[in-house]
DNA sequence: CGCCTTTGACCCGCGC
DNA sequence: GCGCGGGTCAAAGGCG
């Protein structure tokens, strides 16, 4: 499996948006905190079986997709571990990422409706879903905070939004653009 | 009044 | 086949 972390061709631009955009768009999250990783559902189980390692290292020394995480993606410190799962199930990518906040709601951009709430084996607290809104997007997102470290919130994204966020961010590599219409 | 959250029930895949 | 765990549905109520 590759990883991306821009806007290389499998990399839908709707989670670069979302992602980056959610990190610097919330000013509870301090960007050094801010992490992703893919496939969080695999973590967990190979993360569980490991020795009680601090959250933040079983997290970046998963490497069995020989990723280097430290490796610093040098805009604004963000530590990105990128993965884009093509999953069976055919409903389309899945990102999941980490990020310290005491809000575990998060605005990205997107309106999101809750339709699900869960205690989860995995984890002592409860996981929350969430489907975006927008009419004939079946884009999904879990919630839940990190079992080993309660300041961290856990958030997966599932899916390519079919429209436009009303809060649109250009990403490249080198620069961010914010396009927001309304600091136009 | 429309959209949201809440909540228990339901569904489905998987392992035994 | 059965039980378990995780994901989704949908009715009911809340809120702006």
């Amino acid at each position: 499996m590759d990883f991306y972390f821009g806007n290389s061709p499998p990399y839908p631009n709707n989670y670069a948006h979302n992602s980056l955009n959610m990190a610097l768009s919330s000013p509870e999250i301090a960007l050094s905190d801010y992490l992703m990783l893919d496939d969080y559902v695999d973590h967990q189980d190979s993360r569980s079986s490991q020795s009680t390692e601090s959250s933040e290292k079983a997290t970046f020394s998963d490497a069995t997709h020989g990723f280097s995480t430290g490796a610093t993606s040098k805009n604004n410190n963000i530590n990105c571990k990128n993965g884009i799962n093509e999953n069976k199930g055919g409903v389309g990518p899945r990102i999941a990422f980490r990020t310290k906040s005491e809000l575990e709601i998060m605005d990205d951009g997107y309106k999101w409706r809750k339709y699900g709430k869960k205690s989860v084996k995995s984890s002592p607290n409860l996981r929350n879903y969430y489907k975006c809104s927008s009419g004939g997007c079946s884009v999904k997102k879990r919630v839940e905070r990190d079992r080993d470290d309660y300041s961290y919130v856990i958030t997966t994204y599932e899916g390519v939004h079919n429209h436009e966020s009303p809060f649109t961010t250009y990403y490249s590599p080198i620069s961010f653009v914010h396009s927001d219409t309304t600091f136009k």
